[in-house]
Parts: structure tokens; sequence; C-alpha cells
RNA sequence: GGCCCUAUCGUCUAAUGGCUAGGACACAUGCCUCUCACGCAUGAAAUCGGGGUUCGACUCCCCGUAGGGUCACCA
């Protein structure tokens, strides 16, 4: 029969959720659940030092809104006794010794293995066999003391007592796993598999650190990522199902993920794809939702406006934002651009913005009086039949000579969307009085 | 430095001994157009170097080189 497969993710309260961990934790998901099995999530605190009670919550919290299910999650915190009884058998099985602490504290004693000196080799899922020898780490601490674990120890206690059947982590962690390894031979608990996942890097080849960008989940979030995004991008980062296509919910995924297509070689992170793969999934949001998440993204008073004229507001996130922005964030700094600035302010004429090319502003007055007179006459409010009803016209008596005033005198700007939208946004009245103005 | 891992377009990658080395992002050009964005089309762009093995190597082996990881009483 098949044993049950069980991975597990085991973060450190350090900080915010690493991008990296995200990662970690959606192969090991993937991993588990394609198999029917179980994924849990194990808080790593045993260093009092670095870790911070703060962050714990963060970690939970982050990995449900995800959309992973696990058990637990179990604390090393809390788990103490677990690790002295086994010390004490490795203690009492010879496997493990006493010795004198390195600050030479009166009656301190710190807990050692007692290394076998061997070559350790172990077949992992991603890179084949690997061999080290041990004597490189010698007899190596187990613990400060029978109450106090380190992480070497608690880690192999834990994950052979939750049964985790397969060990999916950072390649980090290929030259501790023989540490870990001759742990668990000492304690006599069967041995997982391992598969040590490539590194994630920064755009420059250099470890993913603050000076990149975002690196918590929690930051691309509040750049207006959306999950779907992320979890899809990070997926296939270091791996991908060999098709051509890539974009794949993790329900999807979970059906095609393969840990022995996983590449050994490490990869350099790019906002740039990231940023295309998030845009897909924001296409694929309602009306609504693309709205309120727009909103969130808005300075306070232009949320007001955008209350104020939920219609306006409607047309302008369906017809221009859609086609221009890859997450919501960009929304803050197209606003901080002045970009929005004539949805509910007309701005202030500009003749020489106003001229097309060599023309004079006295032309593009006339051209518009009949602009005014062509509209005035249309019903049907769309930005179609605006396009109709000014398109053969324009086109006879000079398109730019048209088309180049009214927009600038609709928006104020160099270079904003087509007048045809412009004006269906804006709404009726308001462009007949914006262009009458003049 | 010792040990370990890795090496295909700028980036993510496909091709698990047999095609003109494929796709995506980014880039360039063109089309659409008054501008910007979207969209569409086209293009440029790679097997780190040297030896083997083989009828045949991106693919297997060895040596270099380069990058990364790790060498705690941190995790």
């Amino acid at each position: 029969m098949n044993k049950e497969i069980r991975t597990r993710i085991a973060p450190s309260p350090t900080g915010r959720m690493h991008i990296g961990t995200v990662r970690a934790a959606l192969f090991n998901y993937l991993y588990a659940k394609q198999k029917q099995g179980q994924m849990v999530v194990r808080i790593e605190d045993t260093d009092a030092a670095r870790d911070r009670e703060e962050y714990v919550p963060d970690l939970i919290n982050q990995f449900r809104d995800l959309g992973f299910e696990f058990e637990g999650p179990y604390r090393q915190s809390e788990r103490g006794e677990i690790y002295k009884e086994h010390l004490q058998i490795m203690l009492e099985n010879g496997t493990a010794y006493e010795a004198e602490d390195s600050e030479h504290v009166e009656g301190a004693k710190v807990i050692r293995l007692k290394n076998p000196n061997k070559v350790v080799t172990f077949n992992d899922m991603v890179r084949g066999e690997i061999s080290i020898d041990s004597t490189d780490f010698g007899d190596f601490v187990l613990a400060r003391s029978i109450d106090n674990a380190l992480y070497h120890f608690a880690v192999v206690v834990d994950d052979a007592d939750m049964n985790i059947s397969h060990v999916i982590r950072g390649e980090d962690h290929i030259t501790s796993t023989p540490r870990q390894i001759l742990i668990y031979e000492a304690l006599g608990k069967e041995i997982p598999v391992f598969g040590h996942m490539p590194m994630m890097l920064g755009e420059d080849g250099k470890k993913l650190s603050k000076r990149h960008g975002a690196v918590s989940v929690a930051e691309f979030l509040e750049q207006g990522y959306l999950k779907e995004a992320i979890l899809n991008y990070l997926a296939f980062q270091g791996w991908n199902p060999g098709g051509e296509r890539e974009i794949y919910s993790v329900e999807e995924l979970v059906d095609v993920f393969d840990m022995l297509r996983v590449k050994p070689s490490p990869a350099q992170f790019n906002y740039d794809k990231l940023d295309d793969i998030n845009r897909h999934y924001m296409l694929e949001l309602s009306e609504d939702e693309y709205k309120s998440k727009t909103e969130v993204f808005l300075s306070e008073s232009l949320r007001d406006k955008f209350g104020e004229h939920p219609d306006l507001a409607s047309r302008f996130v369906e017809s221009v934002l859609r086609d221009r922005v890859d997450k919501f964030s960009d929304i803050q700094s197209m606003e901080e651009a002045g970009e929005m600035n004539y949805l509910f302010e007309a701005p202030l004429i500009d003749q020489e913005l106003m001229s097309f090319k060599e023309e004079s502003f006295d032309d593009a007055k006339r051209l518009l009086t009949q602009v005014v007179k062509k509209l005035s006459a249309l019903d049907d409010w769309k930005p179609e039949s605006i396009k109709e009803t000014l398109w053969d016209w324009s086109g006879e008596v000079g398109r730019g000579s048209v088309l180049h005033p009214m927009r600038t005198v609709l928006t104020g700007r160099a270079q904003s969307p087509d007048p045809f939208t412009v004006a269906y946004v804006l709404g009726k009245d308001e462009t007949i009085k914006r262009l009458t103005l003049v």
C-alpha cells in the first residue's frame, strides 16, 4: 500500500512572509494535494533572539488568504518536551553526548552528535544523487541544553513525528541535508524523500532583497497584484508543465504539477513578466470587482468624486483603465501624473496645445463648432457611435485637425485616450459644454 | 578557501541522442491612429569554453570557466 504523502512548509517568524516562502509553500501544496496528501504548516520559532511573535499571525493568515489548505499550524516553541525525549534517546543510545559549552560557562553542557564520519548519499527529487562527506561538519551541536534544541534537531524530530514523507525546500538546505539524515539514522526514524528547489534570485541575479522591489507577499498585494497572478507566476519560476500554455489556476496546477520537472538551476525574478500575468488576471475581473479595487488606490478626494459620479466612474474604469493598467498601483501613478485631472474638471484652454501641427487656433475653433453641431444631434452616446458620427467627415477636412483639438480641449493633455472614448466617459452634456467653451 | 549545486535568446523556459533549437516577457519595426495605451503582424536575439563517447550531441562523460549555496551553541 502507498504511504500517505505529507509535505510541510516551515517558516520562521523573522519578518513578513517572503515571496520565496510562498513559492516553497505552493510547491509543497501542489505536490501534496495532487497525491491526495496533506501539507502541514509549522512555525519554526526556536530562536528567541530573532523571532517576533507579531509575525506569526501574518504568516498563518497569509497562507489562508492565498488559499492553501493545511494541517496545523504547529509551533516548535511548544514542542520542547518532544525534543527533550528524543535528545534523551540519543544520549542513551550513544549517538549523542554532552560536552563543554564553548563559552565555558560553569556547569553548562551542550549536546553534540557523535558523527559517524561517513559519506551520506541521498536521492534528490530534482537533482538526483547527491553525496556529501559528513566529516566536513564534525560533531555539530544538536541542543544548547536538554531543554533547548537547535534547528537541525528540531526539524528532524518534527518531520519524523509529523510523518513528513517529502521534504521540499530551497536549495540552500542541500548541504544541511546530510546532517539531518544522520539524526534520522541516530533516532532510527525513516528518512523522507528530499527535493531541493532552485533559488529565486533578484533581477540582477543576486539574492532577492529589498532593493529589487517588493519581497514580501504583503508588499505585492499592497501594490495591487492579484494573488492568482502571484501564484501562477511563482509556479513557473523553476518549473513548467512542458507545453506553451502559461496561465494556470491553482486548481489546474494541482493536476499538472510534476516535481520531476522542477529545474535545478536558479531563476531570476522578472517583474515585467509578473505584470503581464497580472494584467491577464485583472482582465478577468468583473466590472464591480475591478472598480472597487481601483477605488482603493485612489486619493481620498478622487474616491469621493467616483462615489458622486458612479456612472462616469464605471465608464472610465471599463473603457480607459482596463487597457492601461498592469497592476492596481498603476492607477495611483496615473492619478499622480495628472492623467485623471480632466474627469471632473474642465481643463484650461491652451491654444498652443490645441493647435494641430501648424494650424491656427481659429481653424480649430471653427472645426470644433461643427463637432458640437454634429454631436448635439447624436442620441446614442457610445464610443463607436461618436466615432461613426465624426469619422468620415473628419477624414475629409483633415482628421488630425479635428481630433487633436477636440481631444486636447476635453483632456488638456498632449497624450490621452482617443477623443471618442473621452467624450463617452465624460458624457454628452459635459462634452458639449467643454467644446462650446472654446 | 573546503564541500555541494548549477549553466539554452537580456529574462522565464521548451526540445529527456535525431527538425531551419520552439514559446512567453522585455526590445525593435510596421499596421491600427490626431496622441498615448490596447490589439495585430513582423523582426532581432541563445545551446559558456575545450576535450571525449556516438553514425549523430543542447541532451551522456571529463576538464576548465562563471554564477550560486553552505561551512553557527541562526533558521
